[in-house]
DNA sequence: GATGAATGAGATTTCATTCAT
DNA sequence: CATGAATGAAATCTCATTCAT
């Protein structure tokens, strides 16, 4: 009934499928079942629906993370928070890369940090509060780390899922590594 | 003169510029200076240009890499690594990614693992030599480590030249936490 | 708030600025500030526009046609109905060339006749007034003449105001031409 | 084989079937019997081949009035101006009318004048010479009355065959009139 | 009467690819 | 090897028109 979802959920379906590049508007018009007027409605470009995917996705993600026990370890908590997006990343294929290509692309990179910010504050209260139990390096700008964590979460996973073909024990094993880094750099 | 080389470099310039979406072919032969058909005597595709693309800022990469002192302190090591991939994912901007993306595209995907070694094999035998020395935790898988770090400095770039757009100062105080957050977590 | 005169007034000004080719339903009703389906309450096409466009037209020509004296001499009677045209041409541009473009695509053509009526019988009533007094050449057909004069006229104003850069005094020496010309041929 | 000049007619035939509105690109091509692509090789759009066509119709009325005697009257010479542009309106209908929306609407209007000129130069040396030969009012501008005496010729004509529905007898008569009051105008 | 979201036929436009030179 | 005009399939984009509200 909603043109405008019709068309973010057609996308996303052609672009995990087969590459923004690959994807026409002609095909985003055909799965979402509309007329390829109606398109021009909502978007200007097919570039321009990547935000809303975008926002969807975090959505999707930031959900699990405040399901998370807030009186959890911070070990629990960053296991459970790579977890989440290691399973995003395996799922979402090269929606994430995607995501950043069509952004750059679109200029529209601003709205990056918006769509985002709310993985980054999560982990960001995460540390904070862990800092000032003792748990976690005063030193360290929460703010930055919190980045900091994400991206290397998120270029593992990208690396595991997208770029090697080891058997899936070996994801448990950069798992550990991963987690048991990140647990020294916040020390 | 070289007329493959000619097409790289335009290719290049154009990616960069315009992003692989909006470059076609037809750009790229005319920014090379070259006709039409000639594309075609040295690459089916243009995404088979990626890897060519992707080889040589790697080797740049590399090269910059080999000129740091053996026997500096980890702690050296890794600021110069920082500085070095910040600084060029600042001249290239977009282009990390855009290699990613075309790279998946052209399911040229495992060429990339070949590719990227020579900057995931200079950090493991840091990292490697380090802890033959005790500086560095040896529960870490020293293979694994490596492209973790080097995920999370690229990623940390990225959010940076990419994304945001604090002053310069701004850098500064978020390499210093990067590589705070990097030799906490190797040891 | 009279809708129809809102769609008339929309439509000149965006076939003046744009020509009847660019110009759009849709940027008709956006101008008038109607919605898009009330236009079809009112007109059928976008050129069924042009009748009513042209009535108007002619009809504030007419009336300023009408404010000359009539007991004026054929030599002022002209002067002023040159100035009139030129000063129509000079204000509406290419809106008269458009209204013939407009006409002879509808089909509508003989609406033509009977619009621009007034016009030719203003002049047609001044050449024969002039021709009973002896004023002008009694062999020439009052009833073709005014249209050649008329005709005269319309066509130097254009190639004046649309095709020549020439400063404004230019036009004065243009105008004297045409009026000794137009009086000589009467004579 | 000249492409170019397949183009060129294919539009004259299409404009003049079913006027510039109605004509699309489409057509063209399919007409002149070329790819679509090939069109936008030789012109950015449809509107953009009027200068080329208005060159080509202005060149043939040049060549007819270049066939004139030069040592015939200026009765004679003028008589036959009126029946070579006449003639030519007549037989492209709508064209002259449709060059100048067409120039006007792709703002090449500059491009009229030195179209055009031939046809002013022409009647400007004939009135110039009878000038000389004190045939004609030496007050008048050459220069300008030219201009008037194509454009009272080109609108009157318009009028009779765009416009006019009166029988063939009739033209004759107007043609009388306008060549009376041109000699009577020039005096 | 008035609306304006939706339509989809058909227009424009692009661009990878070919091939005779 | 190199060229570049030509191609035409396929993409984007437009816009007159409809119709449920």
């Amino acid at each position: 009934m909603d043109k405008k979802q019709r068309i973010i959920d057609a996308a996303i379906q052609l672009y995990l499928k087969n590459g923004i590049e690959k994807t026409t508007i002609s095909h985003i018009v055909k799965e979402a079942g509309i007329a390829q007027g109606t398109f021009y409605l909502y978007f200007p470009t097919k570039l321009a629906v990547m935000p809303a995917i975008a926002e969807q996705m975090v959505a999707t993600v930031h959900e699990k993370l405040m399901q998370i026990d807030r009186n959890a370890t911070i070990r629990e908590k960053m296991l459970n928070c790579i977890n989440i997006l290691f399973s995003n990343t395996n799922t979402y294929q090269e929606l994430t890369k995607l995501i950043y290509t069509g952004f750059t692309q679109t200029e529209e990179v601003k709205q990056w940090e918006k769509i985002y910010s709310p993985l980054y504050a999560w982990v960001f209260e995460v540390i904070e509060e862990a800092q000032s139990n003792d748990e976690v390096d005063g030193k360290l700008d929460a703010k930055v780390v919190a980045r900091i964590i994400i991206g290397a979460i998120e270029s593992t996973a990208e690396q595991i899922y997208l770029f090697d073909d080891s058997p899936i024990t070996q994801v448990e094993h950069v798992k550990d590594n991963l987690l048991r880094f990140i647990l020294n750099g916040l020390n």
